[in-house]
DNA sequence: CGAATTTGACCCGCGC
DNA sequence: GCGCGGGTCAAATTCG
């Protein structure tokens, strides 16, 4: 257990969390969509999205600086008036097709110290939450999101082969879902990244991924020898992902229609609307990777 | 036997 | 201040 937690120096079991980082305490938040060259953000995470039946359908970003300057492009500043805060509305905004804001995934608190150096935080070890928050606020700081890419895709598995191999920590029933949430952690002890699966409750078929922070290594390769799918390589930047594949959550997700999502990023979504109403939702299943990957790829 | 998963408990943040 | 939901830990269990 501990075989991802050893860079925690103070053996006191206390750090900040894999996915928190101490910094200032502004929560900014931008959104992005890779529409062209812009998808190399996606290698700059160091993430190589490949798996088997799975379509991808949606994408987004969302980048929390910590200490940068002041800039727009804040949305926790938006009322939550709902209290079931749900996916989308409180952790994560799904605007894909939209790009506000700039794109500061490397920014750089969060790049150096998930990337290289862990100064003082380990991948999550030790420390309980409550003394990880008690030393945080003795120094008078907030924890801050390490940034975070989530995207949906349409998938028989929950967990998507990435080129990565994770290690799951946790489970949690999520609420107005019939679906659990799954927490998974990179097995690399140096690299903090983290990834959340879960299934969506109105289609049980799109798989929303939620990955946080940035890989400090490579791939651990695939089993048949460097296998770029087409996703691999969108990933890592030498691919323009069609837009057509992608679908777009916060605009169809059909359902009861929570205000919470609708009221939250209605400025963002009105923006977000007008480009992604020509994007059509694919149908067709057995996405494109399906005849690339190999079964064995996927984790037991 | 080591690594990965499961699962209940604990803690924090936020809304009321 | 309280309760709820989310996120994480860690012991126990399972698997290769």
């Amino acid at each position: 257990m501990d075989d991802a937690d050893k860079p925690d120096p103070g053996g006191t079991g206390i750090n900040s969390d894999s996915s928190w980082t101490i910094g200032a305490d502004v929560d900014r938040v931008n959104y992005f969509f890779p529409s062209d060259g812009e998808s190399s953000i996606l290698s700059e995470f160091g993430w190589n999205l490949q798996s088997e039946n799975t379509e991808r359908l949606g994408e987004l970003q969302r980048i929390e600086a910590d200490e940068s300057s002041d800039l727009a492009g804040t949305v926790t500043e938006l009322p939550q008036t709902n209290s079931s805060r749900d996916f989308w509305s409180s952790d994560m905004a799904l605007l894909p097709g939209s790009y506000v804001g700039e794109v500061s995934a490397s920014n750089p608190s969060v790049s150096s110290s998930s990337s290289e150096d862990p100064p003082e935080k380990s991948a999550g070890s030790g420390g309980k939450a409550a003394e990880i928050s008690t030393q945080m606020k003795k120094k008078g700081q907030k924890r801050v999101r390490q940034p975070r890419f989530a995207f949906m895709t349409k998938s028989d598995v929950d967990h998507l082969e990435d080129g990565y191999r994770w290690r799951k920590y946790g489970q949690k029933a999520v609420k107005n879902s019939p679906f659990p949430r799954s927490y998974y952690r990179c097995t690399n002890s140096k690299c903090t990244v983290k990834k959340r699966v879960e299934r969506s409750s109105e289609d049980p078929t799109i798989v929303i991924t939620t990955y946080e922070g940035q890989h400090c290594h490579h791939t651990v390769g695939f089993p048949r020898g460097g296998i770029i799918s087409h996703e691999a390589a969108f990933a890592a930047g030498h691919l323009t992902l069609p837009m057509s594949q992608f679908y777009y959550p916060g605009v169809q997700l059909p359902g009861e229609n929570p205000p919470s999502n609708t009221q939250l990023h209605q400025q963002q979504l009105g923006q977000a609307r007008d480009r992604t109403s020509s994007v059509r939702v694919p149908n067709s299943d057995d996405g494109l990777l399906g005849d690339i990957v190999p079964r064995g790829m996927r984790k037991r």
